[in-house]
DNA sequence: GTCTATAGTGCGATAGAC
DNA sequence: GTCTATCGCACTATAGAC
């Protein structure tokens, strides 16, 4: 055993969710998280850029996974079904613990600075999506924008449809029911 | 003329944007803008609620005119083609001043923090639209959501697509046919 | 208009692991 | 010896309270 408590970022992170859940995220200083988790205020800012990316703990793996699944498509599949891939690698990693995405989510509503460093996250995935979409080839860059960018909205949408129902619901079909609906809403049909 | 100088909070903010221009946001204080608009800090602070919000003063009238374009779209026509209106609307509004745009722009894209402000005026932006389309009547609440996000990413890659590109292009014409590409691409095409 | 709490940074010191 | 995680302190700027 080392000289100090393994994992001291899962601490934190552990720490801040229940601290931002019992009293609010404004009213929560980086201090008391820190003591919480057994570390000091310095700590924590050698593990987390600032006081909000500490409840943004996987979204790299998050963004991984979506990338992954779009380069898996089989090269035949149209960057539509790639987007209906990545959204199902999504709900994968993210759709197995309810309790734990609606308590994430309250704080993150209740709060701008931290819908603002969400949207961030949705951003900087969307960008990503849109250059392997580009990557995989048949598409310019400013379609794959669009296609990205859409495919972003659905997940959002229906995320938040999810983390707003019941705990049995499955994510994987509320998300490709919004995807699917807004390629019915949004599409000229001729 | 009266005791201070009138419109303190447009020379706040013009002062802002030159300042972060010339030496970058993060390395300009709210004691310089201040300064240099001929006023104090705390007066800063009374016009803008923190630093980066002085880059967004028109964001109000902007969703103020798409909301209203929206509603005043012919009963007859479909949600595709308010959000088509919406975007019109905005183009009148900000494409008249490319240089000013391409400045801000830069500002914002040289910094996290402002570019999670805009993120977030958008998608307070897409909320509203979502409203308004939804009040219209005719579609259900997320559908209304589905659309109004589609149209506020056609209206972001527009508008980037168009401060990168030349001074003499039109917003109105850039913005249509993103939103053009957007539905063709994601449309379902039985 | 001043006073203060808190966020966030820079740097040197420390104590174990390898 | 080197590397890594932590502490501890001094410091600035933002933002809000009084």
């Amino acid at each position: 055993m080392g000289r100090w408590e393994p994992d001291a970022a899962g601490r934190l992170r552990e720490a801040a969710l229940e601290l931002y859940v019992a009293q609010g995220y404004e009213q929560t200083t980086v201090a008391e998280i820190a003591e919480r988790a057994g570390v000091t205020a310095r700590t924590f800012f050698r593990h987390f850029a600032d006081k909000r990316e500490v409840l943004f703990g996987g979204s790299e793996e998050l963004q991984a996974r979506m990338t992954a699944a779009v380069e898996a498509a089989p090269p035949e599949a149209g960057p539509l079904d790639a987007v209906a891939a990545a959204l199902d690698a999504a709900a994968g990693m993210i759709g197995g613990d309810h309790q734990r995405s609606k308590r994430r989510q309250a704080v993150l509503m209740a709060n701008p600075e931290l819908r603002e460093r969400e949207l961030m996250k949705m951003a900087r995935l969307g960008d990503t999506l849109a250059t392997v979409l580009g990557r995989r080839g048949g598409i310019d860059d400013d379609d794959a924008r669009l296609v990205a960018e859409a495919g972003i909205a659905a997940f959002r949408i229906g995320f938040e449809r999810w983390v707003g129902g019941p705990r049995s619901a499955d994510l994987a079909a509320v998300l490709e029911e919004a995807w699917g609906r807004l390629r019915g809403l949004v599409g000229d049909r001729p």
